[in-house]
DNA sequence: AAACCGATTGACTGGTCAGTCAGCCAGGGA
DNA sequence: TCCCTGGCTGACTGACCAGTCAATCGGTTT
C-alpha cells in the first residue's frame, strides 16, 4: 500500500524550476524547453501536467496569492490593534520576499504589475487583497484608531503600493536587502502610513 | 520656402498610433503592422523612422519621462516648503495621468513596471526619478520640516510606489477616475505620506 | 507471462511576426 | 523633358516556439 505516487514529485519538480527560470529569464523569454531542461525533464512532460505555459504560472501565482490572502484576512479578524494588524501583513509580505525572493519575483514582476497581460486573468484575486487592507482601514477609522478624512480604498492602494515598490527595490537591487532591512522595513513601512514624515 | 518638413509628420502619426495601440493591447501582443494600420501608413515606413519596434516604445517612454524628471527636479531646487514640493511632484504624474493616460498607461505598464523585460534599460532614468524625490525629503529633514528616523530612499519608495498604484488603479478601473478624485488624490497623497493615518 | 496503463520521451508541425529589400512615385532641379 | 532623390510601399523570408502525438518504458494486475 501507500505507493501511489512516484518518489519523486516530477510535477512539484517542474514548478520549482519554472520559478527559477521565471525568475532569471522573466516569463516571456523563457521557452517551456527551458523549464523542461531546468527540472531535467522532458519537454512533453510538461504538457502532461499542464495544459499550457501560462497554467504553469497561473499555479505558481494562485498557490502563493491564496496564502497571502489568507494572512491578510486573519489579521482583519484577529483581535489586534488595528496598527498591528497593518503590521502584520507587511510583516507576511516582507517574510515571503525574505524566505522565497523567487517565487516572489516572478509573482511581482509576471503578475501583480503585469495586469496588461497575465494579470489581467487574476485582477479579481488581487483586488481582493486590496478590499481586504481597506477593511482593516476602515475598521480603525470607525473605532477611532485612524483619522476619517482618508478614504480606506486610498490608504490601501497607498500601502499596498509602498510595499510592493520597496520589493521591487530590493529584486532589482535599487536598494539594500539584508535582513536588517527587511525588519527596518516592517516597522518603517507601517510608521510612514500611520505615523506620516512630519514630526508630532 | 520653409518646407523642409513634409505637411504631416508622418514619424509623428506613428509614435501617436503607437500609443493607442499600446494601450490598448499591450506592447507584447501588438504587430507592428497594428502600429502602421492605426497611423494609416505602411508597413516599411515604420522601420523607415525607428530600428525597431522596441525603439518606438523607447521613444515614447524617453519623450515623457525627461519632462517629469525635468519636473521633480525643478521641484528639488525650487524656494517651496518642502511638503509643497511633494505636492508639486503628486500633482505633476497625476495631471500627466489626468491629460494623456493612454500614454501614461503605456509608460507605467511596459516600462516602469516591466522592469524585467522593457524596462530594465531604463532602470537608471527610473531611479533617478527615485533619487530626486529621495533629495526633496533628505532637505525636508535638514529643514526640521520631515522627522528624521526614515530614510529617505525608503520615503521616496513609499511615496512614489503609492502613487504608482494609484495610477495602476486609474488604469485597469479599479478605483473611480473622475475629475474630482485626481484633485483629492493630489492631495491625500501628501496628506497621507506627510501626516499620516493617524489622529493628531 | 501477457495484457494493461499511466508516466515519460522528443521529433515534428503549424502559425506567427520582426525585420528586409527591391522597387515605386512625386516633385524639384537642370 | 528627363533625371534624381528620398519618402514611401508591402510582399517576402528566416527564425522562433508553443503545443501535438505516436512511440517507449516500467510497474502492476490477472
Amino acid at each position: 500500500m501507500a505507493s501511489k505516487a512516484p518518489p519523486i514529485d516530477k510535477r512539484r519538480q517542474i514548478l520549482d524550476a519554472a520559478i527559477r527560470v521565471f525568475a532569471r529569464q522573466g516569463f516571456h523569454s523563457t521557452r517551456v524547453s527551458d523549464i523542461a531542461d531546468e527540472a531535467g525533464v522532458a519537454y512533453g512532460l510538461v504538457y502532461h501536467y499542464f495544459k499550457s505555459k501560462d497554467e504553469v504560472l497561473n499555479e505558481l501565482f494562485t498557490e502563493r496569492w491564496s496564502l497571502l490572502l489568507a494572512a491578510i484576512e486573519e489579521a482583519d479578524r484577529s483581535e489586534a490593534t488595528d496598527r498591528a494588524k497593518l503590521e502584520a501583513v507587511a510583516g507576511f509580505i516582507v517574510d515571503s520576499y525574505r524566505h522565497d525572493p523567487e517565487l516572489m519575483k516572478v509573482i511581482i514582476v509576471e503578475v501583480t504589475r503585469a495586469a496588461n497581460s497575465f494579470g489581467r486573468t487574476h485582477l479579481p484575486e488581487i483586488r481582493r487583497a486590496y478590499d481586504s487592507i481597506a477593511s482593516i482601514v476602515a475598521a480603525g477609522q470607525e473605532g477611532g484608531a485612524f483619522r476619517k478624512d482618508i478614504d480606506p480604498t486610498f490608504a490601501s492602494m497607498s500601502f499596498y503600493g509602498a510595499i510592493e515598490q520597496l520589493l521591487s527595490g530590493w529584486i532589482f537591487d535599487l536598494i539594500p536587502a539584508s535582513d536588517s532591512d527587511f525588519d527596518q522595513a516592517k516597522t518603517l513601512l507601517v510608521a510612514t502610513i500611520c505615523d506620516g514624515l512630519e514630526p508630532r
